[in-house]
DNA sequence: CATGAATGAGGTTTCATTCAT
DNA sequence: TATGAATGAAACCTCATTCAT
């Protein structure tokens, strides 16, 4: 069963490369070493390959961000915790974070056949924060805040825009997002 | 010359909304009302079209945000009007601001064939916020924070979960990203 | 319009001779000198070129039936004129014929989607028959028996077992059909 | 070697049901319990199924008429028989009996590599009554006739258009046959 | 300028058959 | 004998682009 893994890892590699669309069945075989036609002894379609990529790894985020916020004492040291355990998950699977990226643009119906969408998680951490007094902002803002500086951090470490150590990108990251939401 | 303005149009709408790859030359010519062929009188490919649709967007958002800081006398008028006129070209242009936000996950050498890159105009604002000693954090860690919350301040605005009117919006948005980036 | 034709002129013939499943879109693309490509424009699918060419046959086939019974004085002329219309069909289109007759053996359900299916003519026809009490067998058997010989005479016909005009095969037939079903 | 039986057992079901084409290896080894790979143990090839069920069924259906025929004492009750016999065989073989008429559309030169095809028994057992002058219309009639209506009456029988005790359709339809065939 | 049929390359998928285990 | 992954050819279908009209 070897293969079927084989497959899942390059498929996600050029998906987050190349887009989905613009990776063919053939991309993905040459780059394991095998033909078109062995693809499918392990995959029904194209659209199952795309569709198991999304649930794995956005479960494997929203999980990895659940025990994060566990781990912390209070509030701030869960929200931290979150934010650090989101970016860590990213660093570690630029590829399957770029993928994940991938459905914000394209779909939004369809997401609701998944279990585990990790922004769903945010929102209720960002909503919770809210009912206990700590936002200085609305909501919604925080949550825009919050996501979209999630994601640009990702994106410019990777570009190389953003410099220094992975950990400590983390840890700034989370300080100024938490100063930015709550009352100084 | 109406025509080709229309396919323009139309493009632009099925690009934004299904992607580009998922739009073909007859789903264009078929929301035009003309036929495929007739697109080739106006193009010369689909890549053209393309192209064309990015480079005639992103200049004019680039120009209305060089306005917008013109008309800011100080470095904070300057920064919110810069902010509020994004946010103002993404309310007006909906189709072509997510249009625009297609190329930051697919290209990224091919981009530079442009004139204007509005994030270029946003990095260098910031990077002069920094000159100043203006920011209370590191400028990537700023930029980062600007773009990615543009981005979803108006992703949110169109989805539903952020409500309010467009000029509400804008100006809360202004008013939270300077309070986040600057001193208090 | 005339490629459309065409195609549905060259799959008929290959349908019949070799079967819908055993035809591709490259023999019929072939058939008619263009590309399997060509044939896009023109149908959706072949599932389309299947149901087509059967709907048009068999409500063909229906009409000409429905004309020939009209024509007739009385029952037995009405018969008789059935039966000969049923033969002049499939001698001068053996193609369709044959094709139509490939739809006894696979489908069932799905047929219910066509508007006129001569069967159902000639069961009518043959319940009436028995409602004026003019058969000597009881109905269903009438019915068993008329629809298997006209299918085996033309068949035995084009296979060369069966010698002799068209207009002597189809007068004899009508006459011993008449004859077989009716009291002497 | 049950595996071997089982196969074609199998096989049988699914191509008459659902064509020979439709019915893939996986189908025969899904419902067979075994697996692609192990049918190959067994048999050269698909056509090889196809060929050896062919060849096993028109042989027992000849076979069987042949004993049926020598049991009669004059040519009435040998017709009779034949005709019982034949019927007898598709009531109890019914996915046997599909099967082989399968291949009256589909193929002609083909059949000649084949022991005992039914159809050419009863072909001689009609020219034969020809000479005997029992028969007021020409064999070549009487031959679609007698075809023709067999099929029919299993078909029939099968869809349920056709009710009744199959010892009873079997003695009407030798009846009808032997009353259409005769002089009265 | 426009039509729309046609091309041709390439995409996804299917499937009989082979083969290492 | 059996497994099941893999092959390779071929099937259906799509689509940017060309071209005669």
């Amino acid at each position: 069963m070897r293969t079927r893994d084989l497959i899942l890892e390059e498929a996600l590699k050029l998906f987050s490369e190349k887009g989905i669309k613009e990776t063919t069945i053939r991309d993905i075989a040459k780059a394991v070493g095998i033909t078109e036609g062995a693809i499918y002894r392990h995959f029904e379609s194209k659209d199952q390959i795309v569709y198991e990529l999304f649930d794995t790894y956005s479960s494997q985020l929203y999980e990895k961000m659940e025990r994060a916020i566990k781990r912390g004492k209070d509030t701030e040291e869960k929200f931290r915790n979150m934010v650090m355990s989101f970016l860590d998950f990213a660093f570690k699977n630029p590829d399957a974070f770029r993928y994940l990226n991938l459905f914000h643009y394209l779909r939004g119906k369809e997401v609701k056949k998944f279990k585990h969408i990790p922004f769903l998680l945010l929102k209720d951490f960002i909503l919770n924060m809210d009912r206990e007094g700590l936002l200085r902002i609305e909501p919604e803002y925080a949550l825009a805040m919050v996501t979209g500086t999630l994601e640009r951090v990702f994106l410019y470490k990777n570009m190389g825009i953003l410099k220094g150590r992975q950990d400590e990108v983390k840890k700034k990251t989370a300080e100024l997002l938490w100063k930015s939401l709550t009352k100084c």
